[in-house]
DNA sequence: TTGTAAGCGTTATCAG
DNA sequence: CTGATAACGCTTACAA
């Protein structure tokens, strides 16, 4: 059914090494042997098989996407990743890649490749993109270690051929804390991301060292946990009102948990900004529709991607190249869910 | 550095081909000679690769995943693409397959392959899933004549190897207007999705049958368009309640857009549900946590996924299997965004 | 400028 | 139960 070389060769009257030149570019060949062959091509709608070629190129021209989806943390789901895999994905495609997203971890039949690391030198990509994975995830090193040009995104990673990129989580905490105590607040409480991920641990130590700076005491009951899902945000601020003292601020480390804290508020027949403060970070697509609008540390997804993917590209094209961390700025968007000031 | 088949089968001192069996799990191999070439596999790490096998066994356990995200349709963006992704993910990860999604189908260099068509041809996925397409879309015709086994998700297509999966808009739609009129409404408006995508048009479809059928006039003043997202929804939210005579109801065709007609409905000073009643259709993650919480049709988003990936699955089993398109059932959840009647 | 031929790492067919 | 051997479709020296 679908011509090969071979095939499109004779049809041309030349050999198949000259129709692969022709269609790797090469400029020895004549100009009338080209048209002839592209016109046979297209004639026969001739496509070269990917496989073949990776096979004697050694070369998939296929970067790998490994993304976490446990039962714990259904990241993908996270609208965050979806703005950086558009990103990554047209990025990556202009350089000629593909994407290829690997499919469950979970242990197939026996003999067949399941652990990400095999399923990477299965598949022979050229290189690899993580994301959602946690810190100490076991995966990370052994991928690390396979010597493939791979970019974590928003986690820790050694390896010679190994670059992070994320965004500056430390300082995006930062600024929404001090945003927060310009505006006169101290009683400022944080529901955290998890801490075994890099977004999570980082916005929670920005968090803390604004605090200190600004001389303002860290207290554990106005320290809760989130798991960046909307309910986590939720029943953490229900936890936060009921306190003796709630905090008049919280900085609710992802804007999906500041939805639920938002309604939790509310709920509560409390009215954000003049009650509670809340801060969030993201700045995903409806932050700006909420009500009230959510003041947010915007990261910059598309440029995370891109960043990412243009890392790895070059880590390909230049297999010297030594991969540094990339950390990409974050800003306030200041709106109206912190309020314009204690009054 | 990678060990091949043949280095493998030297060091267990058997062939390659038997090396082969053993891979594959063929049973004619005793079981002294599997266990010492697992053992040297182990030893070696040693795994198969993927292009060599694809070459010759002419399958490459791929399955091409086609998303249009062009500008005015960023639809990887959609949530709603995320659920059924993670279970397609899944479903085929269970099947042995992986997912290859398919980069920009911006013009590369000349001979590379560009068009949609063309790539799936050029990597020989076993099947294909396409996501966002318009209705109308070329790619959709040309992609449905290759005879490789296809599911479109929410968009029609016609092809001896090709099925539709997607939810029941039309009894969606019907459903979320029957509620409305329940409950006391006769003024309702629908802000609808772009009509040249399935479940835009299947949507209005169905409003427009439910309001027949309930013996309302469908005025055009009352049918707003949309695009899916957020924006849109606050834009048309904003007309409607520039009307002289306003609905008392809407049916808002993606809880994205939702999102922002409620707050266009509480910038405006009125209140949901007490002046304007709202409905929604998706379900989306905050769809319970907004204020008010969000009456909305639901999709069985990991359902569409799976389904999905049985139906594509089993074609690539099975050659002579025609392919019957799947419209999975919705259902109304009902919240606070509409009340519980006019009073 | 073009052709010949070897080889990329597997699997499948056919003997044994 | 196991081994040769011939593909699979392409690229790439090396020759011409």
């Amino acid at each position: 059914m679908a011509a090969n070389i071979h095939e499109l060769a004779r049809l041309s009257g030349v050999s198949p090494a000259t129709v692969s030149r022709v269609f790797n570019g090469y400029p020895d060949v004549s100009d009338a042997t080209r048209e002839r062959v592209l016109e046979h091509a297209r004639r026969l709608d001739y496509t070269p098989s990917a496989a073949a070629r990776s096979l004697v190129r050694q070369r998939s021209q296929l970067i790998g996407v490994i993304l976490h989806t446990g039962l714990a943390h259904p990241d993908l789901q996270h609208p965050f990743f979806q703005d950086v895999l558009v990103a990554l994905k047209n990025t990556v495609g202009r350089a000629g890649y593909d994407l290829l997203l690997f499919a469950t971890d979970q242990p197939l039949a026996e003999p067949t490749p399941h652990s990400y690391e095999k399923r990477i030198r299965h598949q022979g990509v050229d290189g690899v993109v993580l994301m959602g994975l946690d810190t100490r995830d076991p995966d990370l090193a052994k991928i690390a270690a396979l010597r493939i040009p791979t970019v974590a995104i928003d986690t820790e990673i050694r390896g010679p051929r190994a670059a992070a990129v994320g965004s500056d989580n430390v300082a995006g905490a930062r600024l929404a804390v001090r945003h927060l105590h310009l505006l006169g607040h101290t009683r400022i409480a944080t529901i955290a991301g998890p801490t075994d991920t890099a977004p999570g641990a980082d916005r929670l130590l920005g968090f803390r060292q604004e605090l200190e700076e600004l001389g303002l005491p860290a207290e554990a009951r106005y320290l809760l946990d989130g798991d960046f899902y909307a309910e986590s945000g939720y029943a953490a601020m229900n936890v936060l009102l009921a306190l003796t003292d709630p905090p008049t601020a919280v900085f609710v480390a992802a804007d999906l948990m500041a939805v639920g804290a938002l309604r939790a508020i509310q709920e509560a027949g409390l009215r954000c900004p003049e009650d509670i403060a809340v801060v969030g970070f993201d700045d995903i697509q409806i932050a700006s529709l909420l009500m009230p609008a959510l003041t947010t540390v915007r990261q910059d997804k598309g440029l995370i991607g891109t960043t990412a993917a243009e890392a790895l590209v070059a880590m390909i094209d230049d297999p010297a190249l030594r991969p540094e961390a990339k950390t990409l700025p974050v800003e306030l968007v200041v709106r109206d869910s912190c309020g314009s000031g204690r009054s």
